[in-house]
DNA sequence: ACACCAAAAGTTGTCAACAATTTTGCTATA
DNA sequence: TATAGCAAAATTGTTGACAACTTTTGGTGT
Protein backbone atom coordinates (compact mmCIF):
# COMPACT_ATOMS: atom_id res chain seq x y z
CA UNK A 1 0.00 0.00 0.00
CA UNK A 2 1.37 3.40 -0.59
CA UNK A 3 3.17 4.90 2.20
CA UNK A 4 2.23 8.44 2.83
CA UNK A 5 4.72 11.24 4.22
CA UNK A 6 2.10 14.28 4.44
CA UNK A 7 -1.15 13.81 4.71
CA UNK A 8 -2.52 16.48 6.45
CA UNK A 9 -6.42 16.15 6.90
CA UNK A 10 -8.67 19.45 6.40
CA UNK A 11 -11.26 19.55 8.02
CA UNK A 12 -12.72 16.97 11.28
CA UNK A 13 -16.60 16.56 10.33
CA UNK A 14 -17.93 17.29 13.59
CA UNK A 15 -21.02 14.25 13.27
CA UNK A 16 -20.99 10.97 12.76
CA UNK A 17 -22.36 9.05 10.03
CA UNK A 18 -23.39 5.68 8.96
CA UNK A 19 -19.90 4.52 8.82
CA UNK A 20 -18.40 6.51 11.15
CA UNK A 21 -21.00 5.07 14.07
CA UNK A 22 -18.87 4.60 17.45
CA UNK A 23 -17.60 8.32 17.58
CA UNK A 24 -13.79 6.72 17.72
CA UNK A 25 -11.02 10.00 16.59
CA UNK A 26 -9.79 9.66 14.09
CA UNK A 27 -6.07 8.79 13.33
CA UNK A 28 -3.72 11.62 12.13
CA UNK A 29 -3.06 10.47 8.94
CA UNK A 30 -6.13 8.83 7.24
CA UNK A 31 -4.99 7.37 3.81
CA UNK A 32 -6.49 4.80 1.40
CA UNK A 33 -6.11 1.84 3.52
CA UNK A 34 -7.32 3.32 6.47
CA UNK A 35 -11.10 4.15 4.62
CA UNK A 36 -10.80 0.75 3.00
CA UNK A 37 -10.30 -0.98 6.37
CA UNK A 38 -13.56 0.76 8.14
CA UNK A 39 -15.62 -0.07 5.13
CA UNK A 40 -14.76 -3.82 5.21
CA UNK A 41 -15.17 -3.49 9.37
CA UNK A 42 -18.33 -2.10 8.24
CA UNK A 43 -19.31 -4.30 5.91
CA UNK A 44 -18.58 -7.53 8.23
CA UNK A 45 -20.45 -6.03 10.98
CA UNK A 46 -23.10 -5.78 8.69
CA UNK A 47 -24.03 -1.82 9.37
CA UNK A 48 -23.28 -1.41 5.60
CA UNK A 49 -25.99 -3.51 4.08
CA UNK A 50 -25.45 -4.46 0.01
CA UNK A 51 -26.49 -2.41 -2.49
CA UNK A 52 -26.02 0.69 0.22
CA UNK A 53 -25.27 3.92 -2.29
CA UNK A 54 -21.56 5.01 -1.05
CA UNK A 55 -21.86 9.03 -2.02
CA UNK A 56 -18.08 10.66 -2.59
CA UNK A 57 -19.13 13.34 -1.06
CA UNK A 58 -20.43 11.64 2.23
CA UNK A 59 -17.17 10.02 2.38
CA UNK A 60 -15.40 12.50 1.90
CA UNK A 61 -17.20 14.32 4.94
CA UNK A 62 -17.09 11.36 7.46
CA UNK A 63 -13.18 10.88 6.99
CA UNK A 64 -12.58 14.70 6.57
CA UNK A 65 -10.61 13.51 3.79
CA UNK A 66 -10.58 14.70 0.09
CA UNK A 67 -12.47 13.37 -2.97
CA UNK A 68 -9.08 12.03 -4.52
CA UNK A 69 -8.68 9.70 -1.51
CA UNK A 70 -12.10 8.14 -1.16
CA UNK A 71 -12.08 7.94 -5.03
CA UNK A 72 -8.78 5.47 -4.15
CA UNK A 73 -10.07 3.32 -1.77
CA UNK A 74 -13.44 3.12 -3.75
CA UNK A 75 -11.30 1.21 -6.95
CA UNK A 76 -9.23 -0.62 -4.60
CA UNK A 77 -12.77 -1.71 -3.01
CA UNK A 78 -14.23 -2.57 -6.17
CA UNK A 79 -11.11 -4.38 -7.53
CA UNK A 80 -11.56 -6.97 -4.23
CA UNK A 81 -15.38 -6.92 -4.98
CA UNK A 82 -16.61 -5.44 -1.92
CA UNK A 83 -18.08 -2.53 -3.77
CA UNK A 84 -19.50 -1.80 -7.28
CA UNK A 85 -18.52 1.19 -9.29
CA UNK A 86 -21.29 2.11 -11.89
CA UNK A 87 -20.30 4.62 -14.11
CA UNK A 88 -21.52 8.09 -13.56
CA UNK A 89 -23.81 6.50 -11.26
CA UNK A 90 -21.46 6.50 -8.36
CA UNK A 91 -20.27 3.00 -5.85
CA UNK A 92 -22.75 1.11 -4.18
CA UNK A 93 -21.87 -2.00 -1.44
CA UNK A 94 -21.66 -4.72 -3.54
CA UNK A 95 -24.64 -7.06 -3.79
CA UNK A 96 -23.79 -10.11 -4.69
CA UNK A 97 -25.55 -12.23 -7.48
CA UNK A 98 -25.95 -16.44 -6.25
CA UNK A 99 -23.77 -17.06 -9.00
CA UNK A 100 -20.92 -15.06 -7.38
CA UNK A 101 -22.09 -16.34 -3.73
CA UNK A 102 -21.66 -20.02 -5.16
CA UNK A 103 -18.40 -18.64 -6.05
CA UNK A 104 -17.46 -17.22 -3.30
CA UNK A 105 -18.38 -20.09 -1.28
CA UNK A 106 -17.10 -22.52 -3.01
CA UNK A 107 -13.28 -21.16 -3.31
CA UNK A 108 -13.70 -21.10 0.42
CA UNK A 109 -14.32 -24.58 0.54
CA UNK A 110 -11.29 -25.28 -1.61
CA UNK A 111 -9.03 -22.69 0.56
CA UNK A 112 -9.88 -22.89 3.86
CA UNK A 113 -9.33 -26.55 4.44
CA UNK A 114 -6.37 -26.41 3.31
CA UNK A 115 -5.29 -23.43 5.19
CA UNK A 116 -6.74 -25.08 8.40
CA UNK A 117 -4.76 -28.56 7.54
CA UNK A 118 -1.61 -26.38 7.46
CA UNK A 119 -2.28 -24.43 10.96
CA UNK A 120 -3.23 -27.63 12.50
CA UNK A 121 0.03 -29.12 11.28
CA UNK A 122 2.33 -26.04 12.48
CA UNK A 123 0.55 -23.40 14.92
CA UNK A 124 3.05 -21.28 16.99
CA UNK A 125 1.73 -21.09 20.17
CA UNK A 126 0.76 -17.21 19.94
CA UNK A 127 -1.55 -17.91 17.40
CA UNK A 128 -2.83 -20.60 19.40
CA UNK A 129 -3.53 -18.34 22.23
CA UNK A 130 -5.02 -15.97 20.62
CA UNK A 131 -7.54 -18.31 18.49
CA UNK A 132 -8.49 -19.56 22.47
CA UNK A 133 -9.44 -16.06 23.28
CA UNK A 134 -11.06 -15.40 20.04
CA UNK A 135 -13.89 -18.15 21.18
CA UNK A 136 -14.03 -16.75 24.56
CA UNK A 137 -14.89 -13.77 22.88
CA UNK A 138 -17.35 -15.38 20.91
CA UNK A 139 -18.91 -17.50 23.82
CA UNK A 140 -19.21 -14.21 25.74
CA UNK A 141 -20.74 -12.47 23.25
CA UNK A 142 -23.53 -15.49 22.95
CA UNK A 143 -23.79 -15.42 26.53
CA UNK A 144 -24.95 -11.49 26.76
CA UNK A 145 -26.89 -12.43 23.20
CA UNK A 146 -24.55 -9.58 21.86
CA UNK A 147 -25.85 -10.37 18.15
CA UNK A 148 -23.61 -7.20 16.75
CA UNK A 149 -20.82 -8.58 18.15
CA UNK A 150 -21.54 -12.42 17.43
CA UNK A 151 -21.63 -11.70 13.37
CA UNK A 152 -18.44 -9.53 13.13
CA UNK A 153 -16.39 -12.21 15.57
CA UNK A 154 -18.02 -15.16 13.58
CA UNK A 155 -16.29 -13.98 10.60
CA UNK A 156 -13.50 -12.89 12.06
CA UNK A 157 -12.69 -16.21 13.35
CA UNK A 158 -11.88 -17.33 9.96
CA UNK A 159 -9.72 -15.04 9.34
CA UNK A 160 -7.74 -15.58 12.73
CA UNK A 161 -7.52 -18.96 11.52
CA UNK A 162 -5.69 -17.55 8.21
CA UNK A 163 -3.50 -15.71 10.26
CA UNK A 164 -2.56 -18.17 12.26
CA UNK A 165 -0.90 -19.99 9.55
CA UNK A 166 1.56 -17.03 9.98
CA UNK A 167 1.47 -15.59 6.28
CA UNK A 168 -0.31 -12.52 6.02
CA UNK A 169 -0.72 -13.47 2.06
CA UNK A 170 -3.37 -15.92 3.23
CA UNK A 171 -4.70 -13.90 5.61
CA UNK A 172 -5.41 -11.36 3.14
CA UNK A 173 -7.16 -13.67 0.56
CA UNK A 174 -9.54 -15.35 3.28
CA UNK A 175 -10.56 -11.79 4.42
CA UNK A 176 -11.46 -10.55 1.51
CA UNK A 177 -13.53 -13.77 0.68
CA UNK A 178 -14.91 -13.36 4.53
CA UNK A 179 -15.92 -10.53 3.87
CA UNK A 180 -17.92 -10.99 0.91
CA UNK A 181 -19.51 -13.62 2.25
CA UNK A 182 -21.08 -11.23 5.01
CA UNK A 183 -22.91 -9.46 2.42
CA UNK A 184 -24.00 -12.74 0.83
CA UNK A 185 -25.48 -13.84 4.26
CA UNK A 186 -27.31 -10.86 4.48
CA UNK A 187 -28.83 -11.09 1.21
CA UNK A 188 -29.32 -14.48 1.26
CA UNK A 189 -29.15 -16.04 4.54
CA UNK A 190 -32.42 -17.22 5.95
CA UNK A 191 -34.31 -15.56 9.04
CA UNK A 192 -33.26 -18.41 11.49
CA UNK A 193 -29.66 -18.56 9.88
CA UNK A 194 -26.41 -19.09 11.90
CA UNK A 195 -23.72 -17.43 10.85
CA UNK A 196 -21.25 -20.15 12.50
CA UNK A 197 -23.11 -22.60 14.57
CA UNK A 198 -22.09 -22.93 18.02
CA UNK A 199 -19.61 -25.32 19.20
CA UNK A 200 -18.23 -25.27 15.22
CA UNK A 201 -15.39 -23.17 16.17
CA UNK A 202 -14.56 -24.95 19.49
CA UNK A 203 -14.28 -28.54 17.57
CA UNK A 204 -11.83 -26.63 15.04
CA UNK A 205 -10.03 -25.29 17.52
CA UNK A 206 -9.82 -28.54 19.18
CA UNK A 207 -8.76 -30.59 16.43
CA UNK A 208 -5.97 -27.57 15.74
CA UNK A 209 -4.71 -27.91 19.62
CA UNK A 210 -4.10 -32.14 18.18
CA UNK A 211 -2.67 -31.41 15.33
CA UNK A 212 -4.68 -33.60 13.67
CA UNK A 213 -4.63 -31.90 9.97
CA UNK A 214 -7.24 -34.38 8.59
CA UNK A 215 -9.69 -33.79 11.01
CA UNK A 216 -9.19 -30.16 11.06
CA UNK A 217 -9.69 -30.25 7.17
CA UNK A 218 -13.08 -31.76 7.32
CA UNK A 219 -14.18 -30.30 10.15
CA UNK A 220 -13.31 -26.85 8.26
CA UNK A 221 -15.38 -27.69 4.87
CA UNK A 222 -17.76 -29.06 6.93
CA UNK A 223 -18.51 -25.86 8.75
CA UNK A 224 -18.37 -23.71 5.40
CA UNK A 225 -20.73 -26.55 3.62
CA UNK A 226 -23.30 -26.23 6.56
CA UNK A 227 -22.86 -22.26 6.65
CA UNK A 228 -23.50 -22.18 2.33
CA UNK A 229 -26.57 -24.70 3.02
CA UNK A 230 -27.66 -22.04 5.22
CA UNK A 231 -28.44 -19.96 2.18
CA UNK A 232 -31.43 -19.28 0.38
CA UNK A 233 -29.05 -19.20 -2.86
CA UNK A 234 -31.69 -21.16 -5.14
CA UNK A 235 -33.80 -18.67 -7.19
CA UNK A 236 -31.61 -15.79 -8.81
CA UNK A 237 -32.97 -12.67 -7.65
CA UNK A 238 -35.17 -10.78 -9.78
CA UNK A 239 -33.40 -8.40 -11.71
CA UNK A 240 -34.80 -4.44 -11.67
CA UNK A 241 -36.88 -5.08 -14.58
CA UNK A 242 -38.86 -7.78 -13.29
CA UNK A 243 -40.37 -5.59 -10.34
CA UNK A 244 -43.55 -6.20 -12.02
CA UNK A 245 -43.43 -9.95 -11.15
CA UNK A 246 -42.31 -9.22 -7.49
CA UNK A 247 -44.88 -7.18 -6.64
CA UNK A 248 -47.30 -9.66 -8.51
CA UNK A 249 -48.98 -7.05 -10.98
CA UNK A 250 -48.91 -8.09 -14.60
CA UNK B 1 -13.41 -3.22 -12.17
CA UNK B 2 -15.09 -0.06 -12.99
CA UNK B 3 -17.21 0.34 -15.54
CA UNK B 4 -16.48 2.86 -18.57
CA UNK B 5 -18.48 4.08 -21.39
CA UNK B 6 -17.14 7.20 -22.62
CA UNK B 7 -13.27 5.99 -22.70
CA UNK B 8 -11.84 8.54 -25.71
CA UNK B 9 -8.27 8.19 -25.80
CA UNK B 10 -6.52 11.35 -26.85
CA UNK B 11 -3.18 10.57 -28.50
CA UNK B 12 -2.02 7.58 -29.54
CA UNK B 13 2.04 7.31 -29.23
CA UNK B 14 4.05 6.68 -32.41
CA UNK B 15 6.93 4.40 -30.71
CA UNK B 16 6.56 1.85 -28.74
CA UNK B 17 7.89 1.33 -25.26
CA UNK B 18 9.47 -1.50 -23.27
CA UNK B 19 6.40 -2.50 -21.96
CA UNK B 20 4.60 -2.13 -25.54
CA UNK B 21 6.81 -3.99 -26.73
CA UNK B 22 4.96 -6.21 -29.20
CA UNK B 23 3.38 -3.26 -31.72
CA UNK B 24 0.11 -4.11 -31.22
CA UNK B 25 -2.37 -1.79 -31.58
CA UNK B 26 -4.11 -0.34 -28.39
CA UNK B 27 -8.01 -1.21 -27.55
CA UNK B 28 -10.40 1.36 -28.72
CA UNK B 29 -11.01 1.68 -25.09
CA UNK B 30 -7.98 1.66 -22.47
CA UNK B 31 -9.03 1.76 -18.80
CA UNK B 32 -7.20 0.77 -15.75
CA UNK B 33 -7.73 -2.76 -15.90
CA UNK B 34 -5.95 -2.99 -19.31
CA UNK B 35 -3.07 -1.26 -18.25
CA UNK B 36 -2.92 -3.80 -15.24
CA UNK B 37 -3.23 -6.64 -17.44
CA UNK B 38 -0.14 -5.25 -19.77
CA UNK B 39 2.27 -4.95 -16.95
CA UNK B 40 1.62 -7.84 -14.99
CA UNK B 41 2.21 -9.91 -18.55
CA UNK B 42 5.30 -7.79 -18.99
CA UNK B 43 6.34 -8.94 -15.47
CA UNK B 44 5.16 -12.47 -16.54
CA UNK B 45 7.28 -12.73 -19.05
CA UNK B 46 10.54 -10.81 -17.06
CA UNK B 47 10.33 -7.99 -19.21
CA UNK B 48 9.82 -5.80 -16.53
CA UNK B 49 12.45 -6.23 -13.96
CA UNK B 50 12.33 -6.25 -10.35
CA UNK B 51 13.06 -2.05 -8.94
CA UNK B 52 12.02 -0.72 -12.76
CA UNK B 53 10.62 2.72 -12.44
CA UNK B 54 6.77 3.37 -13.84
CA UNK B 55 7.23 6.99 -14.33
CA UNK B 56 3.71 8.18 -14.33
CA UNK B 57 4.58 10.91 -17.34
CA UNK B 58 5.93 7.43 -19.79
CA UNK B 59 2.98 5.24 -19.13
CA UNK B 60 0.85 7.80 -20.01
CA UNK B 61 2.80 8.32 -23.18
CA UNK B 62 2.77 4.30 -23.95
CA UNK B 63 -0.75 3.92 -23.31
CA UNK B 64 -2.15 7.07 -24.50
CA UNK B 65 -4.14 8.04 -21.20
CA UNK B 66 -4.37 10.72 -18.96
CA UNK B 67 -2.37 10.75 -15.92
CA UNK B 68 -5.48 9.80 -13.45
CA UNK B 69 -5.81 6.68 -15.20
CA UNK B 70 -1.82 5.39 -14.80
CA UNK B 71 -1.96 6.32 -10.74
CA UNK B 72 -5.46 4.13 -11.17
CA UNK B 73 -3.50 1.05 -12.18
CA UNK B 74 -0.86 1.81 -9.95
CA UNK B 75 -2.52 2.06 -7.39
CA UNK B 76 -3.88 -1.24 -7.84
CA UNK B 77 -1.02 -3.24 -8.65
CA UNK B 78 0.21 -1.85 -5.87
CA UNK B 79 -2.68 -3.32 -4.04
CA UNK B 80 -1.63 -6.62 -5.25
CA UNK B 81 2.35 -6.71 -4.25
CA UNK B 82 3.36 -6.26 -7.96
CA UNK B 83 4.14 -3.03 -7.58
CA UNK B 84 5.68 -0.77 -4.79
CA UNK B 85 4.65 3.20 -4.53
CA UNK B 86 7.03 5.37 -2.83
CA UNK B 87 5.47 8.72 -1.29
CA UNK B 88 6.96 11.22 -3.62
CA UNK B 89 9.11 8.86 -5.38
CA UNK B 90 6.82 7.27 -7.77
CA UNK B 91 6.27 3.34 -8.53
CA UNK B 92 8.76 0.60 -9.15
CA UNK B 93 8.43 -2.58 -10.08
CA UNK B 94 8.36 -4.43 -6.49
CA UNK B 95 11.69 -6.03 -5.75
CA UNK B 96 10.62 -8.88 -2.95
CA UNK B 97 12.92 -9.90 -0.30
CA UNK B 98 13.70 -13.17 0.49
CA UNK B 99 11.23 -12.91 3.28
CA UNK B 100 8.27 -11.87 1.29
CA UNK B 101 9.60 -14.19 -1.25
CA UNK B 102 9.23 -17.15 1.12
CA UNK B 103 5.73 -16.01 1.85
CA UNK B 104 4.58 -16.23 -1.87
CA UNK B 105 6.35 -19.76 -2.20
CA UNK B 106 4.59 -20.55 1.19
CA UNK B 107 1.10 -19.62 0.35
CA UNK B 108 1.50 -21.29 -3.19
CA UNK B 109 2.10 -24.68 -1.58
CA UNK B 110 -0.71 -24.23 0.36
CA UNK B 111 -2.99 -23.00 -1.83
CA UNK B 112 -2.00 -24.60 -5.67
CA UNK B 113 -2.36 -28.42 -4.42
CA UNK B 114 -5.97 -27.95 -2.81
CA UNK B 115 -6.99 -26.05 -6.07
CA UNK B 116 -5.47 -28.80 -8.55
CA UNK B 117 -6.84 -31.60 -6.10
CA UNK B 118 -10.41 -30.44 -6.50
CA UNK B 119 -9.71 -29.99 -10.33
CA UNK B 120 -8.67 -33.74 -10.32
CA UNK B 121 -11.81 -34.53 -8.57
CA UNK B 122 -13.60 -33.02 -11.64
CA UNK B 123 -13.10 -31.01 -14.48
CA UNK B 124 -14.95 -29.85 -16.97
CA UNK B 125 -13.86 -31.53 -20.16
CA UNK B 126 -13.56 -28.23 -22.09
CA UNK B 127 -10.91 -26.90 -19.73
CA UNK B 128 -8.78 -30.62 -19.93
CA UNK B 129 -8.07 -29.33 -23.56
CA UNK B 130 -7.04 -25.92 -22.52
CA UNK B 131 -4.52 -27.65 -20.22
CA UNK B 132 -3.62 -30.34 -22.90
CA UNK B 133 -3.27 -27.58 -25.70
CA UNK B 134 -1.32 -25.73 -23.08
CA UNK B 135 1.34 -28.23 -22.62
CA UNK B 136 1.96 -28.70 -26.17
CA UNK B 137 2.93 -24.96 -26.71
CA UNK B 138 5.15 -25.63 -23.78
CA UNK B 139 6.72 -28.42 -25.42
CA UNK B 140 7.22 -26.61 -28.77
CA UNK B 141 8.39 -23.98 -26.82
CA UNK B 142 11.26 -25.85 -25.71
CA UNK B 143 11.72 -27.74 -28.98
CA UNK B 144 12.30 -24.33 -30.34
CA UNK B 145 14.60 -23.35 -27.30
CA UNK B 146 12.11 -20.36 -26.99
CA UNK B 147 13.12 -19.34 -23.86
CA UNK B 148 11.19 -15.96 -23.15
CA UNK B 149 7.79 -17.85 -24.32
CA UNK B 150 8.86 -20.78 -21.94
CA UNK B 151 9.06 -18.58 -19.30
CA UNK B 152 5.63 -17.10 -19.65
CA UNK B 153 4.00 -20.50 -20.21
CA UNK B 154 5.45 -21.98 -17.15
CA UNK B 155 3.35 -19.45 -15.16
CA UNK B 156 0.38 -19.91 -16.91
CA UNK B 157 0.44 -23.28 -16.27
CA UNK B 158 -0.60 -22.62 -13.02
CA UNK B 159 -2.68 -20.12 -13.95
CA UNK B 160 -4.66 -22.08 -16.19
CA UNK B 161 -4.81 -25.23 -13.42
CA UNK B 162 -6.72 -22.87 -11.35
CA UNK B 163 -9.14 -21.32 -14.36
CA UNK B 164 -9.82 -25.48 -14.58
CA UNK B 165 -11.55 -24.68 -11.67
CA UNK B 166 -13.91 -22.91 -13.18
CA UNK B 167 -13.69 -20.16 -9.92
CA UNK B 168 -12.38 -17.31 -11.43
CA UNK B 169 -11.65 -16.14 -7.51
CA UNK B 170 -9.53 -18.97 -7.49
CA UNK B 171 -7.76 -17.80 -10.94
CA UNK B 172 -7.36 -14.08 -9.38
CA UNK B 173 -5.38 -15.12 -6.57
CA UNK B 174 -3.11 -17.70 -7.72
CA UNK B 175 -2.68 -15.40 -10.79
CA UNK B 176 -1.43 -12.35 -8.16
CA UNK B 177 0.94 -15.32 -6.67
CA UNK B 178 2.38 -16.29 -10.26
CA UNK B 179 2.94 -12.63 -11.27
CA UNK B 180 5.17 -12.48 -7.88
CA UNK B 181 6.79 -15.45 -8.38
CA UNK B 182 7.76 -14.02 -11.63
CA UNK B 183 9.60 -11.49 -10.08
CA UNK B 184 11.37 -13.81 -7.40
CA UNK B 185 12.49 -16.02 -10.08
CA UNK B 186 14.14 -13.02 -11.60
CA UNK B 187 15.65 -12.27 -8.74
CA UNK B 188 16.77 -15.30 -6.77
CA UNK B 189 17.08 -17.94 -9.74
CA UNK B 190 19.99 -19.37 -9.82
CA UNK B 191 21.70 -19.05 -13.01
CA UNK B 192 21.09 -23.01 -14.04
CA UNK B 193 17.75 -22.37 -12.54
CA UNK B 194 14.46 -23.98 -14.36
CA UNK B 195 10.90 -22.09 -13.87
CA UNK B 196 9.37 -25.46 -14.26
CA UNK B 197 11.33 -28.56 -14.92
CA UNK B 198 10.45 -30.01 -17.97
CA UNK B 199 7.99 -33.22 -17.53
CA UNK B 200 5.73 -32.24 -14.51
CA UNK B 201 3.21 -30.32 -16.14
CA UNK B 202 2.72 -33.02 -17.90
CA UNK B 203 2.85 -36.00 -15.39
CA UNK B 204 0.53 -33.09 -13.29
CA UNK B 205 -2.01 -33.03 -16.19
CA UNK B 206 -1.67 -37.07 -16.41
CA UNK B 207 -2.98 -37.43 -12.41
CA UNK B 208 -5.75 -34.78 -13.15
CA UNK B 209 -6.70 -36.71 -16.25
CA UNK B 210 -6.66 -40.04 -14.12
CA UNK B 211 -9.02 -37.86 -11.75
CA UNK B 212 -6.23 -39.30 -9.12
CA UNK B 213 -6.30 -36.29 -6.45
CA UNK B 214 -3.95 -37.28 -3.90
CA UNK B 215 -1.52 -37.73 -6.67
CA UNK B 216 -2.28 -34.44 -8.40
CA UNK B 217 -1.84 -32.32 -4.87
CA UNK B 218 1.15 -34.11 -4.12
CA UNK B 219 2.91 -33.57 -7.47
CA UNK B 220 1.87 -29.89 -7.34
CA UNK B 221 3.29 -29.29 -4.20
CA UNK B 222 6.23 -31.02 -4.37
CA UNK B 223 6.89 -29.02 -8.03
CA UNK B 224 6.63 -26.14 -6.19
CA UNK B 225 8.86 -27.02 -3.65
CA UNK B 226 11.34 -28.24 -6.87
CA UNK B 227 10.96 -24.52 -7.52
CA UNK B 228 11.19 -22.64 -4.45
CA UNK B 229 14.32 -25.10 -3.82
CA UNK B 230 16.10 -24.30 -6.73
CA UNK B 231 15.87 -20.60 -5.28
CA UNK B 232 19.13 -18.80 -3.20
CA UNK B 233 16.78 -17.30 -0.86
CA UNK B 234 19.14 -17.69 1.92
CA UNK B 235 21.33 -14.70 2.41
CA UNK B 236 18.92 -11.77 2.91
CA UNK B 237 19.77 -9.24 0.16
CA UNK B 238 21.59 -6.62 1.48
CA UNK B 239 20.66 -2.99 1.79
CA UNK B 240 21.72 -0.12 -0.14
CA UNK B 241 23.85 1.23 2.54
CA UNK B 242 26.29 -2.01 2.58
CA UNK B 243 27.24 -1.10 -0.71
CA UNK B 244 30.58 -0.82 0.43
CA UNK B 245 30.23 -4.82 2.05
CA UNK B 246 29.13 -5.87 -1.20
CA UNK B 247 32.55 -4.25 -2.78
CA UNK B 248 34.38 -5.70 0.28
CA UNK B 249 35.49 -2.63 1.17
CA UNK B 250 35.69 -1.52 4.68
C1' DA C 1 40.46 17.41 -5.93
C1' DC C 2 36.86 17.05 -2.72
C1' DA C 3 33.09 18.12 0.35
C1' DC C 4 29.42 21.04 0.88
C1' DC C 5 25.62 23.97 -0.30
C1' DA C 6 22.26 26.31 -3.37
C1' DA C 7 19.61 26.57 -7.30
C1' DA C 8 17.21 24.20 -10.99
C1' DA C 9 14.99 20.59 -13.12
C1' DG C 10 12.01 16.91 -12.96
C1' DT C 11 8.52 14.05 -10.73
C1' DT C 12 4.80 13.13 -7.76
C1' DG C 13 0.75 14.65 -4.81
C1' DT C 14 -3.24 17.63 -4.30
C1' DC C 15 -6.77 20.58 -5.32
C1' DA C 16 -10.29 23.20 -7.61
C1' DA C 17 -12.72 24.20 -11.58
C1' DC C 18 -15.07 22.33 -15.38
C1' DA C 19 -17.46 18.81 -18.33
C1' DA C 20 -20.51 14.94 -18.75
C1' DT C 21 -24.09 12.23 -17.00
C1' DT C 22 -27.74 10.93 -14.14
C1' DT C 23 -31.42 12.08 -11.14
C1' DT C 24 -35.03 14.95 -9.53
C1' DG C 25 -38.76 18.08 -9.73
C1' DC C 26 -41.80 20.79 -12.33
C1' DT C 27 -45.02 21.94 -16.06
C1' DA C 28 -47.91 21.43 -19.84
C1' DT C 29 -50.98 18.54 -22.17
C1' DA C 30 -54.06 14.92 -23.17
C1' DT D 1 -55.18 12.31 -12.87
C1' DA D 2 -51.55 10.34 -15.26
C1' DT D 3 -47.85 10.91 -18.38
C1' DA D 4 -44.36 12.78 -21.34
C1' DG D 5 -41.20 16.18 -21.81
C1' DC D 6 -38.13 19.57 -20.19
C1' DA D 7 -35.29 22.26 -16.99
C1' DA D 8 -32.72 22.38 -12.76
C1' DA D 9 -29.98 20.16 -9.37
C1' DA D 10 -26.87 16.91 -7.86
C1' DT D 11 -23.22 13.66 -8.64
C1' DT D 12 -19.48 11.66 -10.96
C1' DG D 13 -15.47 11.90 -14.31
C1' DT D 14 -11.65 14.51 -16.18
C1' DT D 15 -8.45 17.91 -16.84
C1' DG D 16 -4.98 21.29 -15.95
C1' DA D 17 -2.60 24.08 -12.84
C1' DC D 18 -0.04 24.37 -8.82
C1' DA D 19 2.33 22.81 -4.56
C1' DA D 20 5.55 19.60 -2.31
C1' DC D 21 9.18 16.79 -2.63
C1' DT D 22 13.31 14.46 -4.67
C1' DT D 23 17.12 14.33 -7.55
C1' DT D 24 20.40 16.43 -10.30
C1' DT D 25 23.31 20.05 -11.51
C1' DG D 26 26.49 23.59 -10.91
C1' DG D 27 29.10 26.47 -8.20
C1' DT D 28 31.96 27.82 -4.14
C1' DG D 29 35.29 27.54 -0.75
C1' DT D 30 38.72 24.95 1.57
Amino acid sequence: MAKRKRGFRKNVPTDSTSIETANKALPDQVDEAYIVERIYSAVMEHRLPPAQKLSELKLCEAFGVGRMRVRHALLLLSDQGIVELEANRGAFVASPSPKEANEVFDARMVLEPAIARRVAIETPPEYLAMLKQHISLEDEARKYSRGADLIRLSGEFHVKVALASGNLILRRVIRELVTRSSLIVGLFGASNHMDCPDGEHSDLLGAIERGDADTTASLMFEHLRKIKDGLDLAPPRPKEGDLKDILGLR
